[in-house]
DNA sequence: GCAAAAGTGTTCCGTATACACCCATGA
DNA sequence: TCATGGGTGTATACGGAACACTTTTGC
């Protein structure tokens, strides 16, 4: 038995660099700390006809000339115009039934013009503050939601969520380096140890923690103290990238 | 600037079931050691017009209603005739540059009877027996090669493995139990030895890796032992998966 | 003076590493 | 009798976990 299958392209006299490929996706799930919760970083679905409004997960079709990396890179910087966050891909999503919901379709076609079959997405993952984060106009409004109260998401993108959920706290361990990314370049230890509670969910000792903190070559003290605080002030620490670096390919020796 | 983009599908009478969704691969990576060393299993890739036989990472192009999982069991299935292998989905491979090289996407089009644009594809790995593996006639001829003697391959097929080898090493860590789906029921302490010292490419201290055995609830000394040996013969283990879930899930609530 | 967080050391336990010799078997 | 792998124990090092009190500061 032969197969066919003819795929016809058009468009309006414009390079097709710029043509969405609609077969693939790329979805991010950003990850913040506000109010001492872990957040997922969810965009307005505007329904068309309802006025109520749904979240999703920020995503897009990747364009026919760009990388997977690319596309997720520019979907963080639509939604939060952050630049070089560290993005790390962990999974692809590519069950049939992920368009089982014609709702979900339905709303995908009218966004981007396009008739949709089945979406392959590739699910990417990135850490990033909070409050640094103000969307491109045209993106619509961004929320960040603690992931205790995720509301009703399209397609599978509560089980990304929970995936990379899962994922960040493994990657934590492997590459500590993304934390530091996360946080402010002075930090204190109260800070970044709140950040991994949050992280992994549980309380850390004090005492352990410091003593951690200082037998990792990495982590700098700084002269610097904080100010006005209604307590014994605490000293800041810096990330040292080249300390870290050097302590990683020895690893990688042994 | 509005896009468009249209697809016309045509086939002959068949159900919709059974088509080849042109945009999104599986390749597996399956891995064996044959000869005290790591090998990974290519297929012949039939170049019409030449004579020379070249190789490739056994993979397809997805079929319309299938999961990437299924693709992927699906392939493994046709390449070694082995089912219920365990297999993981390590990383999307989606580069515009994958389809660079145009004698690959001139083959791949003689091969699936469609127009080949761009593809990502979705990597697999399992650890194979290498001794069970059958291939199905129409799938060619197959070869175990080791990693070190790795010939010329098409796409990013090189990469692809060298990816798979480096997770298959966190693989092992994290889920210990596909070392015993790769080993016969019941092995010496050499064999799981020798597994490992393969898997790492380095040395385990005998007497240091007994202990280790020992300690382990899911390892079981049987009354068996080797049989017509030159030398003092070995007793047989084997793998307890019960005790291995236990031991799991209290890990897990740790 | 009190609330709030900073900072600091010791003990214990389990796991990883290094290391060398005698034993059983078939050829 | 020799070649081959089987099997065993001890000492040391390191990192993680548990645990309580004094210090500093602003209000």
């Amino acid at each position: 038995m032969r197969k066919y299958f003819i795929c016809i392209t058009m468009q309006n006299g414009k390079d097709f660099e710029n043509m969405l490929y609609p077969h693939v996706s790329v979805d991010c799930v950003l990850l913040g700390i506000d109010e001492e919760q872990l957040c997922v970083l969810l965009v307005e679905k505007k329904n068309a006809g309802t006025n109520q409004t749904e979240y999703k997960l920020p995503g897009s079709l990747i364009y026919e000339s760009e990388d997977l990396d690319e596309a997720a890179q520019r979907i963080l910087n639509e939604a939060t115009r952050l630049k070089r966050v560290v993005l790390k891909q962990f999974r692809a999503f590519g069950s049939p039934l992920r368009t089982a919901n014609k709702e979900d379709v339905q709303w995908l076609e009218n966004a981007s013009k396009m008739k949709i079959g089945r979406i392959v997405t590739v699910a990417y993952l990135a850490l990033c503050k909070v409050r640094n984060t103000k969307p491109e106009e045209r993106f619509g409004k961004v929320q960040w939601t603690p992931i205790s109260k995720l509301p009703k998401l399209p397609f599978d993108h509560k089980e990304i969520i929970e995936e990379a959920i899962k994922e960040i706290r493994t990657w934590t361990e492997v590459e500590p380096a993304i934390i530091f990314d996360y946080l402010p370049s002075k930090f204190t230890a109260l800070q970044l140890r709140r950040t991994y509670e949050i992280i992994y969910d549980k309380t850390l000792d004090v005492r352990n923690f410091h003593k951690k903190m200082n037998s990792l070559p990495y982590l700098i003290q700084t002269d610097e103290l904080e100010k006005h605080v209604s307590h014994r002030s605490a000293r800041y620490y810096r990330f040292d990238k080249i300390a870290y670096n050097k302590m990683r390919s020895k690893l990688n020796k042994a």
